[in-house]
This record gives structure tokens, sequence and C-alpha cells, in this order.
DNA sequence: GATATCTGTCATTCG
DNA sequence: GTCGAATGACAGATA
């Protein structure tokens, strides 16, 4: 058995041997195919174990030395520093900000490991970490980096970003290429803005960095998270800078552009109110380690403890982060990629928190021109409305979609699960598309804010004018507005369905309007009528009321004369036989009534 | 699931 | 004849 075993590693190694000859886009290197190489791996993983119970040990010792330096404040029930009364700051340097300091003093009081110590034992248990300091891009003098997970107190983060941040660049292109990723972001204003709010709060922290130039403190500022991680994980043999886009969105997050690191800087700060620097710095740091070291439980264990911590405060930063970002982003999603339910507006299905990332600039690229993809069944899967981003649009529209099309995206399959992930992790749980069918209802509830189809329409085409601008100017302001251009027959064509459709709806919308005005109105006029119909009729009711009463009192005074007549021998006329008749000028004749009919014949 | 309502769009008419 | 406004009719989304 013991014989067959290694026939049987070699031959598999043959097998993968051939198959990686067969097969360069494998995507794995050798190693992982070598069974020493494994061997070294498990060795290495056993130390490191090791290591991580030691600095678990440390954390321990540290969180109780912490615990003796902290008072109990009898009346707001916190622990607050204890200050000996005539104790200065000299004979006890931050005791409460330094807490570290009095920690490695202590810990060699105890006969434990001290940081140089721990240093150099990592340096002999990973030899890269010679590269690290021999590596061409650091420039700082040899510090002593801060490889185990110590927790950084803030003067720490001076030896751990100047220590740490070249390898965070493992080769100066990149290098080059993020800093140009980030000009070129930086050209965009509404991220010019979210940079200026972003390098006034890290201004306030740069006094406590060492003075650098504004690109590179960009660049602290941007992977700060990184240099916070230990140099073995970041520079680590087989794991580039990267590679980190490969991991799920919480390691992904620390190498996301300013804007949308900035809010975690600004929740690790409001963290540190509940959150010793200690603890969370060194769950973080013990997450990453547990995840290199290939523990995917007890990291994914750790990931959802962070991301319990992350996750509502930091996905809502990121949303709001997205709506700034990718509107000037989303043009250049892959077309291949499902779209999102409920996001396919031009900020939630260009909004992935990743798109304004460097990486996601880079992986944004790869979906070519949007102009290329527009139908009219992709943008009708975008309805919206759109009476919300007009107004924003018409500014934040750019001409140049393609500028920044250069990039290569280093992981795109990665970012693409990311930006799904962060969208499975929204405040719906929407069912996923199957690819290829993008037709998804919309809703128009949450995600409010996106494209109309027609502004959706002019982007894929690269209109320079805004869909308000080109519904509400008038005609010869129009003409000359798209004279001043040299446009296309489609971009042409698409500006005047624009307007002509502008035009209509909001037509549509003033006909509707009037309609239902004229609605209103004959329906008050309806009422009106009624109310007056009832009124006439009671006035004729009490007209009629009045005749009977005429007609009555006429007829009693008729009677009444009629029996006061009398003939020539004092008999009373027979009302049968005569009657009373008046001329116009006021007599009254008594009539017989033949007679009287007699002159009627006549 | 049926229904009513809203909204965008198209086709047509009118001034 | 062209253009813009107005409006009926239709379809899709939504409540």
């Amino acid at each position: 058995m013991e014989i067959e075993a290694p026939l049987a590693q070699q031959q598999n190694i043959d097998l993968i041997d051939i198959l990686w000859r067969q097969d360069i886009d494998l995507g794995v290197v050798r190693e992982d195919f070598d069974y020493n190489y494994r061997q070294k791996e498990c060795e290495l993983e056993k130390q490191k174990k090791l290591e991580k119970e030691k600095q678990e040990q440390l954390q321990k010792e540290q969180e109780k030395a912490l615990l003796a330096q902290l008072q109990l404040d009898e009346e707001t029930g916190e622990f607050v520093a204890f200050r000996p009364a005539k104790h200065s700051k000299a004979e006890i340097p931050g005791r409460i900000t330094e807490p570290t300091q009095t920690v490695k003093t202590a810990q060699r009081d105890d006969g434990a490991l001290s940081f140089d110590e721990c240093m150099q034992l990592l340096a002999e248990s990973f030899p890269f970490v010679d590269d690290i300091e021999s590596h061409p891009v650091a420039l700082e003098p040899p510090v002593p980096a801060q490889t185990s997970p110590q927790p950084m107190s803030p003067q720490q983060p001076q030896q751990g970003t100047t220590a740490i941040l070249p390898s965070t660049a493992p080769e100066p292109n990149p290098l080059e290429d993020l800093e140009q990723t980030w000009q070129e972001l930086l050209s965009i204003p509404e991220l010019q803005c979210l940079y200026m709010q972003n390098d006034n709060i890290t201004s306030i922290e740069s006094a406590e960095y060492s003075s650098k130039s504004k690109s590179s403190e960009m660049q602290n500022d941007s992977y700060s998270l990184s240099t916070s991680l230990p140099a073995d994980h970041v520079s680590g043999s087989n794991i580039s800078f990267l590679s980190l886009f490969d991991s799920p969105y919480e390691e992904v997050m620390p190498s996301e552009s300013p804007t949308l690191f900035q809010p975690k800087t600004n929740l690790s700060d409001s963290m540190n109110l509940s959150f010793s620097n200690n603890n969370f710095n060194n769950l973080f740091s013990t997450s990453l380690n547990m995840q290199r070291n290939g523990n995917i439980s007890q990291s994914n264990n750790m990931n959802d403890s962070l991301t319990s911590i992350l996750d509502d405060s930091l996905l809502e930063q990121i949303n709001i982060t997205q709506l700034e970002v990718n509107k000037d982003f989303d043009c250049k999603l892959p077309h291949n990629l499902p779209e999102i339910p409920d996001s396919d507006s031009g900020l939630s299905m260009g909004s992935s928190p990743s798109a304004a990332s460097p990486g996601n600039s880079k992986q944004s690229s790869l979906c070519g021109d949007a102009s290329n993809g527009y139908s009219d069944s992709d943008t009708d899967d975008m309805e919206s409305s759109s009476a919300s981003v007009q107004p924003e649009f018409a500014e934040l529209y750019p001409v140049q979609f393609q500028n920044d099309c250069n990039y290569q995206a280093p992981s795109l399959h990665g970012l693409t699960n990311v930006r799904l992930n962060l969208y499975n992790k929204g405040p719906k749980d929407d069912p996923p598309v199957s690819p290829g069918h993008n037709k998804v209802p919309f809703t128009k509830d949450k995600y409010s804010k996106r494209l109309s189809r027609d502004e959706q329409r002019a982007k894929a085409l690269n209109v320079p004018f805004s869909v308000k601008k080109i519904v509400n100017l008038p005609v010869d302001d129009f003409n000359e507005m798209v004279s001043k251009y040299q446009l296309g027959e489609a971009q042409l064509a698409l500006i005047r369905d624009i307007r002509r459709r502008g035009k209509n709806k909001v037509a549509a919308q003033n006909c509707r309007k009037r309609k239902l005005d004229n609605i209103v109105g004959l329906e008050h006029d309806l009422d009106q009528l009624k109310d007056e119909k009832e009124e006439l009729l009671q006035e004729k009711g009490e007209h009629t009321k009045n005749l009977l009463q005429i007609k009555q009192q006429l007829n009693n005074l008729y009677h009444e004369v009629f029996s006061m007549i009398r003939d020539e021998d004092g008999n009373s006329y027979s009302p049968n036989e005569y009657s009373l008749q008046q001329t116009s000028d006021g007599s009254v004749f008594l009539v017989p009534r033949s007679k009287k009919l007699e002159t009627k014949r006549e």
C-alpha cells in the first residue's frame, strides 16, 4: 500500500501534467497539483495555527491588561481609563491610547514572545517576508513590519503603512495603473466631490501618518485596510494583491475606491467607540489569516461575524455610493451579465459597489461600448420613472463613455460574483435571473432612481445632450444645439425620436390633465344644474300653489258678485243661464250663456 | 387571477 | 408641406 500510493500519486501528477500542458487556461499553478508542495503547505498551516493560537493568547492577555487599566465609572457604568493622580504622560505614555506598548512590555515581563521575537519567528516561517524587505518598490528603510495581527493603535499604522504598503503593489506597473485609474476616476466631477469629502476626513487621520504626496496618500486611504493586513497575507507568494478581487466582498471592499472605502473607514472609526481597535483589527486580520490558511469554515464564521458588523451599514453605504458613482460606468457593464432584478436602473444596474473601484473600472471596460448592445428589447427592460433622474442626468451624462475602456479586468468573474452577491443581499431577495432572460418585471419602489428608456438609449448612442434638454428646448435652440455637434444618423434619429416622444409624453400628460379637468368641471356643472333644477321645481310648486289660491279667490269673488246681481223683479240670475264678463275698459256685464255661445259662434 | 388605474407611446387630426 | 399640439387607442406596469 505504501508503495502503491506514491505510484498513484506519480500517475496523478503525470496526468495533471498532461492536462496542464493541454489546457493552459486552467487558471491554476503547477504547485496546486504538487503533492510535496501541498505537504509544505500543510506544515505551514500547522505553524500558522500555532502562531494563531499564540496570538489569541496574547490577545487575551492584552485584553486583561487593558481591563486592569480601566476603572468602572459608577455614574455611567462605563469603563474609563484609570489615571493615577500624579502620573505624568511621560511616565505612562499612551497607557490607554497605546495599549500595545504596554502589552508588549507586559509580555516581555511575563516571558512571552516579544514582538521582535514574533517577527523573527515569522521571518523564519515565511521566507517571503524577506522578499518584502528586498522588494524594489519598498523605498522606505526596513522597519519591523507588522506581520503579526497585533492590534493597531493610532500610532502604529505608521509602521504598518510604511512597511506593508509597498507590498500591496507587487509590481510597479500595477501600481501605476492603479494610480492612473484613480486619476481618471477623480477626473469625474462627482467622484471629485466624493474624494473631497474623503480627503477632508482622511486629512484628519493623515496628521498621524507620515506626510506623503497626495497620490500616495490617496493610495494609503484606498488600501489602508490592506496595510492593516498581515504582511504574509498581502504579499504571500501565491496571493497577489489583485487576487483579493476573487474573494468574497468582505475582502474586496478594502480594495474598493476611496468612495467605497471611506464609509468603511468611518465605520471602523465609529466602531472604535464600541469596539477596541484590538478587537476589531484582530478580528479582521484573524479572519484573513484563517482564510489564507484554508480554514474556510472558520473563516466563514469570522466573515459572518464581520459581515454581521459591517453588513447593514456598509451595504447601505455601498448602495449610496453606487448611486453616485455608477451613472457614469454602467454603460460598460457586460451585456452578457444577467440583468439584476430591480436594479436595471442605470444606477442599480451599473451601480455595483465595485464599479467605482479600479478593478471594476477595468472590469467594466470589458463590456465594450454600450451602444453596441443597444436595442429596444434591452432598454425596454430598463423602464423607469425618469422624472427624478432627468435633471441629474443632464449634467452627469458625459459624452465619453468609452474613454476608459482600455483596462484589463484582473478578475471579472470574481467581481461579477461580488456584484451579484451584493445585490442578493439587497432589501428584497429577488429571484435570480436566468442568463439570457433579461425580461424582468421592474418595480420602481426602492430603486426609483433609474434611467428612462430614452435616457438609456441616448446614453448608449453617446448623445451629448440630456433628454431634458432635447425635449424642453425651443425649436430654434434645439436645432442650434444639434447643429453644433456632428452627429450620426442614428444619433439624430434618436434625438428626434426622443424629442417627439418627450413632447408627446408631456402633451399626453397635459391632455389627460385637461380631460380630467374637463370631467371635474362637467361634474361640477352637473351638480350646479341639478341644484338649479331643484330650486326651479320648488319655485314652480310655490307658483302653482299661489295660482290655485288666486283662482279660488277669484271664483269666490265671482260667486259673490253674481249673487248680488238682481233682475227687475228682484230675482237672482241663475249662474247656469248667465255669466259675468268684463270688458277691456273694466265694465262688467251680465251676459246670457246662450247669447255668449252665439257670439262665440259668430 | 381579474380588474381598475396610471403611464408611455403611436397614429391621426387639426390649426 | 411641415410642425407642434391635441387626442384617441393601445399596451405594459402597477395597485
